[in-house]
DNA sequence: AGCAAGTGTTTTACTCGTGAAACATCCTCG
DNA sequence: CGAGGATGTTTCACGAGTAAAACACTTGCT
């Protein structure tokens, strides 16, 4: 009856399996395969954006906070607005609230241009600096504590899977009409 | 300078890697694998559930929606409020609001428990589980056809890969504090 | 110069999800 | 039997994101 399974490498069951099997049933018909890939990628960005976000918390941050502070520590210049929100995939309008939070705490500052008096320059303050370089080797570690369950190959070769379906889905979505 | 890659294989790079690159250049001592597995993961979902729902949305369904009948699709029997939350690990006051407006869309029924008052008992209505049956397919081939720029073996390989991290995460997660 | 079109940013109105409290009912045990 | 606590579900108040409109400014054209 579970046919499916490579051998009994002591693998426990993850629930996307078991969702899947339950479609086979009643859908024997059907290609679930597309299923173990992206049911399972959902559900792991889910599980781990619950666990991987704790010492962000700690640090009174939340992902996206911390991504555009990122964004800016990383980079190393100032950005405007715009190239915030493309830098961390969000909108713009996401990206004024966050910065206006930001700013009120004094994380991050504000410039106008000189020439263009529509466009705004970001830069962090030391307060900001200190808090990304603060938090970014905790982050880390969690992280790395969260992904041991996998053996370092595997982990590399995951990586480099995910890797290229993403340039894959970079390069070509948007070319896919439904 | 780049000496990461492991060769001209004629992969275009990923944005997460361009991001990881950003980061071992001001930090160089920090150990940035796991961006490079959770990153990618993030990104990959959030550019999934843009485009993978082009179907789901010409049905009229969100993908929580969708979740959420084809939990009663493919159990095959009636569930709880609660058993649907489990279900599609969604919250219960996420799934009153769902249930509200697919019951009344017509698509689901609502049965009292006649021994426990408290619970109620969802099933999907005829009209419900065509809309299911009908969707389901067109995306499920939409989904193939977005992943198939990574070859059927790599695709194997990703599902097997992801099964491992998820049964693990599932499993150990909430036994880490942060 | 001065207007039209374009670009960068913010505001607005709205949707959706959440945790905590409220509500309804059941169960247990004195 | 009936109070107290547990359990299933819904309501409430709120936070966060979005698309589209509004706003502010620049640029190019005549």
């Amino acid at each position: 009856m579970t046919a499916t399974n490579g051998g009994p490498t002591g693998t426990r069951q993850d629930t996307v399996a078991a969702v899947v099997r339950q479609w086979q049933s009643v859908h024997p018909d059907l290609d679930t395969a597309p299923m173990e890939i992206i049911g399972r990628i959902n559900r792991c960005a889910a599980l781990l954006q619950q666990a991987e976000d704790a010492p962000l918390r700690r640090a009174g941050l939340s992902r996206p906070e911390f991504d555009l502070l990122g964004a800016l520590r990383r980079t190393g210049h100032e950005l405007t607005p715009s190239e915030l929100a493309r830098e961390t995939f969000s909108s713009g309008a996401a990206v004024t609230k966050r910065l206006k939070l930001l700013t009120e705490r004094g994380l991050v500052e504000r410039r106008g241009d000189s020439r263009d008096r529509r466009v705004a320059h970001l830069r962090l303050t030391d307060a900001g600096r200190e808090l990304v370089d603060g938090t970014l080797p905790e982050q880390l570690d969690y992280e790395t504590a969260v992904l041991s369950g996998l053996d370092p190959h595997r982990q590399h070769e995951l990586a480099s899977l995910l890797g290229e379906l993403l340039s894959q889905l970079e390069g070509r979505l948007g070319a896919l009409r439904g």
